[in-house]
DNA sequence: CTCAAAATGATAATCATTATTATTTATAAT
DNA sequence: ATTATAAATAATAATGATTATCATTTTGAG
């Protein structure tokens, strides 16, 4: 992989951010510092990462897809009323590929965990 | 909820099909039997259904949501060889909403699990 | 039977994402 | 350092799933 400025900018942005943001959201934070970059370079360059497994992509939330720069094994929590998205530890469901492969004969190569629910935050607040 | 005899041909071939249709794959399907029947009936219906839970709708595959008659819980497995999604029972993660609210305070009104790897099938044709 | 509310069909609009293409940039070889 | 070439970019058009719109039709309560 051939370095870009642009793609540092991404990673670099991505990684100071917690909030696990869309393509759309990145570009703009990037635009302050960057304000030539294409948006087509944000999806090129997140899509690239993802599949080297530099950063994680996040499907399935409403219809965009979020970004992660964290790498290791996890799950999301999304809190349905202030949509913001956190990190739950992934000793949450030890062995389950180990007993989906064990029960049904497959082979598991990845697997994601999606809560919903109210977030303590919003519990507070109401 | 008035009648209508597209939303019941809707639900009748969903519940024909084990196979977790998308939207169009249904439209098609419907179109045999109800050739005026508007694509958007079927995605309104869809919907409407889903969020009745009188059915399912699985997002966060490729880019298409696919739809389940199987209300009662259960998780999915997408066969990246074949794109097949197969059932998963819901007994193996117990506890698992429970365990994110003890450890987290948060509140899990709902989770889904999705599984990729091989399918029994494709493993046996490789 | 009447009529308002709900559903439909046809199609335009939306919007996230991807493809295209001419241009620029990084880096390996000379 | 200079060139060559493979990869990356910017700008924008295209795609494709889904949703919105709206005129027309259908359902079902009174």
């Amino acid at each position: 992989m051939k370095y870009s400025r642009q793609r540092e900018l991404i990673l670099k942005t991505l990684r100071e951010n917690a909030v696990h943001p869309t393509a759309e959201q990145l570009y703009q934070f990037i635009r302050n510092e960057e304000p030539t970059i294409s948006l087509a370079t944000v999806y090129r360059n997140l899509n690239t990462l993802a599949e080297k497994g530099i950063i994680k992509k996040i499907e399935g939330l409403e219809n965009m897809a979020h970004f992660d720069h964290q790498t290791h094994n996890h799950y999301h929590f999304i809190c349905t009323q202030c949509h913001q998205i956190y990190d739950i530890p992934c000793d949450i469901a030890p062995q389950l590929a180990e007993n989906v492969e064990a029960q049904t004969g497959m082979t598991v190569t990845y697997y994601d965990i999606s809560f919903r629910g109210i977030c303590n935050h919003c519990k507070n607040r109401n």
